[in-house]
DNA sequence: AAAGATCCCAACCGCACGATT
DNA sequence: TAATCGTGCGGTTGGGATCTT
């Protein structure tokens, strides 16, 4: 539990009689009580009179912030689930740092826990692997690495979603990357020996294309995601991952038609891409090389992209497309 | 077992913006 | 119109918890 050490009493802006009182770092039980039953009384908002009012030597933000983050009733806690946390890398992926907006859609969680979120476990993966958290590269291991892994696991489990249809949050089609490559469960062919890598210009043309196909399509949108959109029930019933790059597309023929021509109509691209991730591994280390060692023997069931390092050497197809940013 | 490193997250800060005075 | 207030947002920090050596 925390100390609360300081300093509590900290001097900020405003009479000095006021300021004196004002209380700062952790919150007491006390102070929680005061708070949630004046809210309970007289609602939210007028934060600085609410303070006051309350008897909380706090200011204004600071009660509001305990409230929302914290006291607020709805407030979810414990572990995000692979169905929020891959509808955050989704959603980040379009909105940016956007925690506020990305928070609105997944109820009970907040805008803080989002960031705290993004900073300790996507960020970390980025500077393992040395490469910035918003490039390019990196939102290409997030949506052919990590989300797939996101979704094979919301596939495989039968735990109450986020994203049902009672949420009125996400009842509305959530705009997503249909991933912009192939994935790679289980049901993936039997290794050629003898194929070429699979050229990284590829996806980035792609992914240009699709940005501008967006940009076009939706006036402001910065997003590179294509202009479909996947609702949450169909997310929630991703263990249909596909198993081809086309399967995913379904009934949706302008998407087809636009990852065929990324994908040079070629199914051999999925093959290509199967060699790549396929052979990244060093046997022994962590990360993909984990993955690999279940895809040897078709289980991926035990490795969490979520929690584990990777290397960037395991990762070379997207190191490629480092040297391509800015 | 102890020390150091790292992780995690609650809380704070500064800024921006709209509403009100 | 300018000043003030209230609110919300994104970035940063402090320190307890946990892990590693």
């Amino acid at each position: 539990m925390r100390v609360n050490t300081m300093s509590s009493l900290k001097k900020t802006t405003g009479s000095k009689e006021d300021d004196a009182e004002l209380r700062r770092g952790p919150w007491t039980l006390e102070e929680d009580t005061l708070l949630v039953h004046y809210i309970a009384r007289h609602g939210e908002g007028r934060w600085n009179l609410l303070a006051k009012r309350a008897g909380l030597r706090r200011t204004g933000k600071s009660c509001r912030l305990r409230w929302l983050n914290y006291l607020k009733p709805d407030v979810k806690r414990g572990n995000l689930t692979p169905q929020e946390q891959l509808l955050i890398l989704d959603l980040h992926s379009k909105w940016g740092n956007r925690w506020s907006k990305i928070a609105q859609h997944l109820p009970g969680r907040t805008d803080n826990e989002i960031k705290n979120y993004w900073r300790t476990r996507v960020q970390k993966q980025a500077r393992h692997l040395r490469i910035d958290a918003n490039s390019t590269a990196f939102q290409g291991i997030i949506r052919c690495l990590w989300m797939p892994r996101l979704l094979q696991k919301i596939g495989g489990s039968s735990a109450p979603s986020a994203m049902t249809a009672q949420n009125p949050a996400v009842s509305q089609p959530i705009p997503i990357y249909a991933p912009p490559l192939p994935t790679f469960p289980p049901a993936l062919p039997p290794l050629p020996q003898q194929e070429a890598p699979l050229d990284m210009s590829v996806i980035m043309h792609c992914m240009e294309h699709r940005q501008q196909t967006s940009d076009s399509e939706h006036g402001t949108s910065s997003c590179i995601s294509s202009a479909e959109s996947m609702n949450v029930s169909q997310m929630s019933q991703l263990s249909e991952y596909p198993t081809s790059p086309f399967q995913a597309i379904g009934s949706n023929s302008d998407y087809s038609n636009l990852v065929k021509d990324c994908y040079y109509v070629d199914s051999n691209c999925y093959d290509m891409e199967s060699i790549n991730l396929a052979t990244m591994s060093v046997p022994g280390e962590l990360g993909i090389s984990a993955v690999d060692r279940h895809m040897g023997d078709g289980d991926w069931s035990g490795y969490d992209f979520g929690d584990n390092e990777w290397n960037m050497d395991e990762l070379w197809p997207f190191r490629n497309l480092q040297g391509k940013e800015t």
